[in-house]
DNA sequence: ACTTACCGTAAGTCATCACTTACGATTCGT
DNA sequence: ACGAATCGTAAGTGATGACTTACGGTAAGT
C-alpha cells in the first residue's frame, strides 16, 4: 500500500504547487522554486518527500537535477480512489433502495 | 477548490481507517469507533473534519447518527487526479519524444 | 586552477494537529 | 419520570512536520 505515502504527500499546499508547476514538464529545482513562497533548501525537502511516495522522479542533467511527475504514482492513488468511489456508489445506492423500500421492517 | 479539504482529510491514518468502515454502508459512531485504536471522541472529531471536507454525509437516526462516504467529494478528488494524470501523462510523452529525437540539439 | 552556479543535507525553531479526559445535551428504554 | 446510552464539544498535552539559516559537494564557465 504506497498510495499513503502519495495521499500524505499531496496533502502540503506547497507540494501541491510543486506538482502543479511540473504538469507542463520536467524542471530544475531552481526554477521550481523560483518565485515560490518558501526557501529552495524547502523546496528540496518537499522534492524529497514527493519522489520518496513515487510521484516524482529525477534525472541528473549536468550541473542540474530534472524533477517530473511519476506518472505511475498518481495511477496508484486514483485507482485508490476509483475503489473508494464504486464502494461508495454501491452503498449509496444500496441505501437509497433501503429507505425507498419503507426502512428497515 | 475543495478537493484540497478532501485531500487534506484523507491524509491522516485513522480517517482513512473511519473511511474504509463505512465502505459497506451507513454506519453509528459507536458502530465505527469499536475495535479502534483511539477514543470515541478522537473519531467524532475526526468525522467532524471528513464531513466538513464533503467526504461525509450524516443523517440522523433517533439516539445516533449515521455516517455514510458522499461519493460526490470522493468524485472530486477523483477529477483532480484525473486532470493531473492527463497532464503527467502528456509532459512525460512529449518528454520521451524529446529525448529520442536526440536531445535539444 | 579558481570562481560561480546548482543542489542536497544538518541543526534548530515554531506551529499545527491528533489524542485524552471531562462535561453537557438529546434520545431510548422501563 | 428516571437511569442509561449515544454523541458532540472544551480544554490541555505531546508529537509530527514545515520552515529557515548554514554548510559541503559537484559541475560548469573563464
Amino acid at each position: 500500500m504506497d498510495y499513503e505515502d502519495a495521499i500524505t504527500a499531496l496533502a502540503d499546499p506547497t507540494r501541491r504547487e510543486i506538482i502543479n508547476r511540473l504538469r507542463g514538464g520536467p524542471l530544475p529545482v531552481s526554477a521550481i522554486a523560483a518565485d515560490m513562497a518558501v526557501s529552495r533548501p524547502a523546496v528540496s525537502q518537499h522534492l524529497r518527500v514527493l519522489s520518496d511516495a513515487g510521484l516524482l522522479n529525477v534525472t541528473p542533467q549536468g550541473n542540474r537535477r530534472l524533477y517530473f511527475i511519476a506518472p505511475e504514482g498518481v495511477d496508484q492513488l486514483r485507482r485508490y480512489l476509483d475503489t473508494l468511489w464504486d464502494d461508495a456508489l454501491g452503498a449509496f445506492e444500496r441505501a437509497a433502495r433501503e429507505k425507498a423500500k419503507g426502512g428497515s421492517k
